[in-house]
DNA sequence: TAAAATCATATGAAATCGAAATGAGAATGC
DNA sequence: GCATTCTCATTTCGATTTCATATGATTTTA
């Protein structure tokens, strides 16, 4: 009936493994020896009832256990910095390097993040756009700080909060492809998530198709539907007047759902951070209900 | 540089003691002598800096900073509880006492919250619906354990995240009250948020006024506004069709807006509870943006 | 005013936690 | 293939922390 308390220290210590992955290196970051930090991932294996993180060679992997734990463990560790930070005081005056995805919201995830860099002048944003793989490949080097992306799913190691979002085929309005052969598709460039999901959908349903228009940008793919040079997928946020939705009666398969991550390290973000994790968060929250 | 970890134990303490106004009490609950009580106390005060907890003969107070602290560390438990309870496992069986408002959105919350039952068949809960001020004092006797509902504000025993909602004037549509040199309203009995909003505005804008229709439930006085009988204020979940929106231009003070909390004990919780609370959280989070 | 209740303080005993030293295993380099 | 290096686990020991017991101070209640 005694209620199990996680101590803070220990999911940070926790958090700091994974997001560094390497005892040693966390025990640098947290001020501790390694031994130290050893010990404090038993005793939290301990309190949890089974080993959090297995070792493979080099390089550390997430328990199912640890999976389920680590959300919570960044969240917790979230609102213990913020409370602290409260009190601590001060505005910490590091840049905040910004991840945001061009192949997603775009406009919406920009202007609220400019919107709240404007009415807090103590923060200063670094603002990447990217194809949302570059972002997270960024972030895991370090070169950023928080991002927003699409991603397969599955990646734990920043990963803070995740969405899902349903993409529909869309085209110009009045145009059918029902009799075409080959669909012509309008995608951003390899290695975009959306143009994986249809790729795969259409694979998997047996159609052909062919890349007819490729650009980074979603303004001039969405011009490029516009213009009937082909079809592409898109979600809420960046479906625009003059399109139609297809779906399954114009012969096009179903498409799974995106997910879209808000991954962030733990180790760079002060206060401000904080602040600005919040407005994406209910900006996303938003969006996409 | 190094970060402040706050022990999950000693917010634990912190939120036990502001719950049961007692240092005894909570040590009881907590399974801790009196003077370690004391003695966590303490150490929290000094890791953030200043004390929390003002003793003003029987009872205790929150200071300032306990203020800003209390609403985190109510978060952080209660991640903490959720995560633990992932692995601890089983479902409690316990009975959830649940007290929604009748003046504010209860066809919402009823159904959100009997949607969530029947699915989940593992929780068993017992709804009470009254006025606001009745739950919160019956949560505060210890007879509800989650409540949702109006309060004047500034409350922080029980209080765990709140909203503000804008009310508006509203008459039958098509009927004026400019001329009307007595007001006629239709309001909850006395004890309601909604009414001492009403009447309070119209004392400090030297209006007269009388209550014309009075009724514990809202349908009712929705009917009673739709019947022509007076007029009201209602906010966005409890507007219905037939009604015109009045403000300043008809005559009418500005009303200040309503605020919501969701209250509950973090003593008497199990994951149940938690699950529930997600839900109404997610609700509200909804039904006001 | 006496009795009861509540919280603060002091002290000793037990448990906790971390640094240093050491050991084991895997990757890297020659 | 063998030595080197890097990483993590384990043990020991010392310092600190933290609790319970006992007691005192203050306030409320009868």
């Amino acid at each position: 009936m005694a209620p199990i308390n996680l101590p803070i220290e220990l999911l940070r210590t926790f958090v700091t493994v994974i997001e560094v992955e390497s005892y040693t290196h966390a025990a640098v970051l947290l001020g501790r020896t390694q031994p130290a930090i050893s010990l404090q991932m038993k005793r939290l294996d301990e309190l949890v009832g089974q080993p959090l993180i297995l070792r493979n060679g080099r390089g550390v992997a997430l328990t199912e256990r640890g999976e389920a734990l680590i959300g919570h463990a960044r969240q917790i560790l979230r609102l213990n910095d913020i409370a602290v930070g409260q009190f601590a005081g001060g505005p910490d005056g590091r840049v905040l390097r910004v991840g945001l995805p061009v192949d997603y919201g775009v406009r919406m995830l920009q202007s609220s993040v400019t919107a709240l860099v404007r009415d807090n002048p103590s923060i200063k944003t670094e603002i990447r756009c990217d194809l949302s793989r570059n972002l997270i490949d960024a972030l895991q080097r370090g070169e950023l700080d928080i991002v927003v992306g699409l991603y397969p799913g599955g990646d734990q190691q920043f990963l803070f909060r995740h969405w899902l979002e349903y993409p529909a085929w869309v085209a110009a309005a009045g145009l059918s492809f029902a009799d075409v052969d080959e669909l012509p598709l309008a995608a951003h460039p390899f290695g975009c998530v959306y143009r994986d999901r249809m790729t795969e959908a259409l694979e998997q349903a047996g159609r052909r198709w062919r890349v007819a228009f490729s650009s980074p940008g979603i303004g001039s793919l969405q011009q490029a539907v516009l213009d009937g040079i082909g079809l592409s997928c898109l979600t809420g946020p960046t479906m625009i007047d003059g399109l139609q939705r297809l779906s399954a009666e114009d012969g096009l398969p179903e498409l799974k759902p995106l997910h879209i991550g808000l991954f962030y390290r733990q180790t760079h973000l002060g206060q401000d951070g904080h602040h600005l994790l919040n407005e994406i968060e209910a900006t996303l929250d938003h969006g996409l209900t």
